[in-house]
RNA sequence: CGGGGCAUGGCGCAGUUGGCUAGCGCGCAUGGUUUGGGACCAUGAGGUCAGAGGUUCAAGUCCUCUUGCCCCGACCA
């Protein structure tokens, strides 16, 4: 493509707010454009990259025997009530309605569309197993979109959908799409870590997400020391340690404490004790039934809202009291007791590690001390509920946790029966004749998100530097002194024979641009193969990849060989 | 959803305690000089200062509301 052809600039400034690096120089060098908040234009540019995505993406799904497929945008809203997907939050559903007032979703995912469509064909175990996919805008209302292309809320997903038989059947799959991912991240030269996650909102029991570590990335995840367990902050399990369970327990007692001592910090410098000898107490409420949840915790350990609502199987529900919603308890920030409100108390398991905890009952001038878990007081259930944090043991108690933060480009998700057994008829007819329900697994990748990623990672002070399966063109040709006849005829001689020989590049032709500012664009634009032709290169042509400072002199033939060869 | 900030030609920004004809850089157009790292000179086009209401002799500037965007947080009681 001749650059003077090409729908969209370069420019030199981009607005001072905007932080992502991958934000700014997708948007600097002319791949996209912001419409309204978290929507956007894909340029040409910007185009030719998404597509080169999808293209990895599509080669090793259908490598991997999955069909592809296209699902309709606008999702009838009966298929998300009929699996009580309407009224959870954490994913508001934009809805819209046409001239017969039939309602729609425009579609976040789409588990009730593909079930919907395979339990219409009312097929045999004979038919099993299958994957279907697609590659489809998704909408998503977020709260806050940001960093560009990182968090938008209308984006490419491929969204894959697998019917099974039955579990073992099914593990096979989720295995393959782990290794498919794997693949094709890797081949955009993305490392991705495999973190165990919790299933939010599209429900099931287990799933990965897969992470680029990146400190932009909003997926906080812990790695053990030992490489043996990686695992999403929401869902990372660790030890307890024992803080004092050789201790005696002492009598029970209230006693006065001074009106200064009101928080944690407070606690530890008037008693000289760590956190981890006090109670703590967050306060929750659901946010449909408005039910008030006291989570009771050691003072050195914070709760983390999604195990807890996990735990409660209420994901999503749960939102912070209100100073209001604590008067209505008969207390206040602060002042919230370890038991006797009406609320439901859920404990954490570190309730057990520590003997005669301080707190609990605290009023203005009193508070109780000798606390022990299970003697003097007790809550509804202990349960996993407290935060992971690096430097915490792994459950083994063998190996410690590294915190890391990453991009979550993509996700596998064991869905089970998730969806089948709450949408009627989602059955077929086993080997016996009786109508089963499918065992599910979904899987999706982010293309935006993904590009997003690459840049993010791969570029420097001059731009992005795409591998090469994913950039634009593979060649940027430029030719310097144009108004030369000989360069002239030069340049377009060499722009034809790569043409010719199947390479894609990108030609730029411009007449009036200087030699700078063409050194500029190509840095920003990133292809990996920089060409130049001038009156200096005579009958052979300058070649330097970008990312590199090293130019050399090649003749055609040469280029072509160098070009051809796929890197990695 | 809470807190903070911003909104001025296409883009990036300046505009003082209200004051006269609203500026600068980039980009764009035209002409010229240039041509291996965003070069230079000249000329020109382009603005209901986000929208609505108000205060005032006078509002880009002060007040109120609305809308949009950006940043931080959304859990430690």
């Amino acid at each position: 493509m001749k650059y003077s052809n090409l729908f969209g600039k370069t420019i030199k400034q981009t607005k001072k707010d905007i932080t992502a690096v991958s934000h700014k120089l997708l948007h600097q060098g002319g791949f996209i454009r912001e419409n309204v908040a978290g929507r956007y234009f894909m340029l040409p540019l910007g185009m030719r990259v998404r597509q080169k995505i999808i293209n990895v993406i599509r080669e090793e799904m259908n490598n991997s025997g999955a069909l592809e497929m296209l699902a309709p945008t606008l999702h009838p809203l009966e298929l998300w009530k009929e699996t009580n997907r309407t009224n959870e939050t954490g994913f508001e559903l934009t809805t819209v309605t046409d001239r017969r007032g039939a309602e729609f979703a425009l579609g976040g995912t789409a588990e009730e569309m593909f079930v919907d469509l395979v339990r219409n064909f009312k097929l045999s175990y004979k038919d099993l197993p299958f994957n279907i996919y697609q590659f489809s805008t998704k909408f998503r209302d977020e709260l806050r979109a940001r960093y560009g292309l990182l968090r938008t809320r209308e984006f490419t997903m491929k969204d894959a959908y697998s019917f099974d038989a039955d579990e073992e059947s099914f593990k096979k799959v989720y295995a393959l799409m782990a290794e498919t991912y794997t693949k094709i991240f890797e081949k955009m030269g993305l490392k991705t870590y495999i973190v165990a996650a919790d299933n939010g909102y599209i429900g099931g029991e287990y799933c990965h997400e897969f992470v680029v570590e990146h400190e932009i990335g909003e997926s906080r995840f812990f790695v053990s020391e030992d490489g043996n367990y990686c695992a999403h902050e929401d869902i990372a399990k660790f030890k307890r340690e024992e803080i004092n369970t050789r201790e005696k327990e002492k009598p029970f007692e209230v006693f006065d404490q001074p009106q200064w001592v009101q928080t944690m910090e407070d606690n530890q410098k008037h008693y000289k004790l760590p956190a981890s000898r006090f109670l703590k107490n967050v306060v929750y409420k659901n946010r449909t039934t408005g039910e008030i949840i006291i989570a009771v915790t050691r003072g050195d350990l914070e709760v983390n809202k999604s195990k807890l609502e996990h735990v409660l199987n209420l994901v999503g529900q749960l939102e912070d009291a209100t100073e209001e919603d604590l008067h209505k308890l008969g207390t206040k920030t602060g002042y919230v007791h370890s038991w006797g409100h009406k609320a439901k108390y859920i404990g954490d398991l570190s309730l057990t590690t520590v003997k005669n905890f301080i707190g609990g009952q605290k009023e203005d001038t009193t508070d109780s001390r000798n606390v022990n878990y299970g003697r003097d007081f007790k809550c509804e259930m202990l349960a996993d509920i407290a935060l992971a944090k690096a430097g915490y043991l792994t459950e083994n108690g063998k190996s410690k946790f590294v915190e890391k933060l990453g991009i979550e480009v993509g996700n596998v998700f064991q869905l089970g029966y998730h969806y089948t057994k709450k949408m009627h008829d989602a059955t077929f007819i086993d080997k016996n004749g009786k109508e089963v329900p499918y065992y599910m697994g979904c899987y999706g990748i982010g293309i935006e998100r993904t590009m997003a990623a690459i840049a993010e990672i791969y570029n420097d002070e001059k731009g992005i530097v795409w591998p090469e399966i994913v950039s634009p063109f593979k060649v940027h040709l430029l030719v310097i002194g144009l108004e030369d006849e000989s360069v002239k005829k030069r340049a377009e001689e060499v722009y034809k024979k790569l043409l010719e020989s199947g390479v894609e590049v990108l030609y730029d032709d411009r007449e009036d641009v200087t030699a700078g500012e063409k050194f500029a664009d190509a840095d920003l634009i990133g292809c990996p193969y920089r060409v130049v032709v001038s009156k200096k290169t005579g009958d052979k042509v300058e070649v330097k990849r970008r990312g590199e400072n090293k130019v050399a002199l090649h003749n055609l033939t040469d280029l072509e060989q160098i070009v051809q060869r796929q890197m990695i």
